[in-house]
DNA sequence: CAGGTCCGATTGTCAGGACAAATGCTTGAC
DNA sequence: GTCAAGCATTTGTCCTGACAATCGGACCTG
């Protein structure tokens, strides 16, 4: 484990412990770096980390504050399996469909292969505690990964992926709401029309390509995204 | 204007030109900085910038490589004035209102102040080509910042904080999505019960202090958030 | 007392060098 | 022909050293 992690874990735990208190001085650089046995490119490499976390701030000719707190996680490309099992949920998956078909228009542009070119439609059900939650409709390449529906069942599309070898890099996301059809309001236990949030990712991995395109609906009773911001200087 | 963001500069700019095509090798990191004069460290810290905004993958024992776009921009704090001013999207805004109020146990817990000391209330219509787009309803701390009306009609609520010395940390946010009140659909021009996008957000400036809790929504038909993630490595 | 000026402290930038670790290809053995 | 071992290539980590830029307070001056 390289070094410069090691510190940066440390402090990180010092400051959730309270043992760096908000707002104080984390001592500067060079003496740190003595004290420790490490160069200041290392110390420096540790603080960074920390800085891009959001959890210490930097003022040249002052030094490096513990930043009042607050910041918990930022965002990420997450899994909403996840999440739900992070949270105590008590995730579960119903998989409702899973067969090719030929990509229409808009499948074959997030996707970036060709109208009409075979591509798998996964359908699933998400529950909590139960409870639906979500109903999420993906197309992927259709050579990609095989995923027979037990492991879907029993785990998120994103760990399937990654068990398959595949690099997730980046996401393009669109969030926004509508009405539920009547079709979606009868999976989900909502009423008519009742407001859904909806989510479209199209995801790729380290090489560029497309992995997966994915159109979700989410109750809006009750789910809700929530995530931390930086502002980035 | 340092070396290192130069080169990141000139390299983002062959990328963006397609000088640097996608999935070509870079070319490695000594040879690079023998080439520019420059040590290798600045060459990899200016390297490293576009790795962590997704332009770039590194690999031990092969190399850097272009990613294979579709890298916008990554998710940051934003403004939706200046949102839709990049769009093109002609921003206007009315204040409805700004007044002093006491706080309410909702407000002080997410600004941190005490329970029914006096806060600034601040409700703005936001249009958008001449049509009402959101409803933006923020708390702030009593003794902030002097907002006069007419600042805040011509341009976004960051910016007059910026303009005020308060330099912008983090926020929490979170999304979901509501049925219209009847008031709320008058107002955006929307029908009764119309689904609404809402989005809660606590900003903090970079000292921990809590500096605005918005509560906004947006007509679901008309807006959507769009946003790029990167996979945190 | 008010205001500007200087100075110490601290982070920001940059150079140059050394070795470790991982990758992919080549070479060799069977 | 196939598989494994070795080697070159490239990034990852770490060190030492130096100077610049900025901030805040102390100090001096009017």
């Amino acid at each position: 484990m390289p070094l410069y992690y090691q510190l940066s874990q440390q402090l990180e735990a010092a400051i959730e412990r309270g043992r760096l208190a908000p707002g104080s001085l984390l001592g500067n650089e060079i003496d740190l770096a003595a004290r420790l046995g490490l160069s200041r490119p290392t110390v420096r490499q540790a603080i960074q980390s920390l800085v891009d976390k959001g959890l210490l701030v930097r003022r040249r000719g002052v030094g490096t504050q513990v930043v009042h707190s607050q910041v918990k996680r930022p965002l990420e490309l997450s899994s909403l399996y996840d999440d739900l099992e992070a949270a105590g949920q008590r995730p579960a998956t119903r998989v409702l469909r899973r067969t090719p078909r030929p990509a229409t228009a808009e499948v074959a542009a997030a996707l970036g292969v060709a109208e009409g070119a075979e591509v798998l439609l996964l359908e699933r059900l998400r529950y909590a505690h139960d409870e639906p939650m979500a109903y999420l409709r993906n197309h992927l390449p259709a050579d990609l990964i095989d995923c027979d529906s037990e492991r879907l069942e029993s785990t998120g599309l994103y760990r399937v992926m990654r068990a398959g070898g595949i690099t997730l890099h980046s996401a393009r996301q669109s969030v926004g709401a509508r009405a539920a059809t009547q079709e979606e309001a009868g999976r989900l236990g909502e009423p008519d029309g009742a407001p859904l949030l909806t989510m479209e990712r199209v995801t790729f991995d380290d090489t560029g390509r497309a992995v997966e395109f994915g159109s979700h609906v989410y109750r809006a009773s009750r789910y809700s995204f929530e995530f931390q911001l930086l502002v980035r200087p």
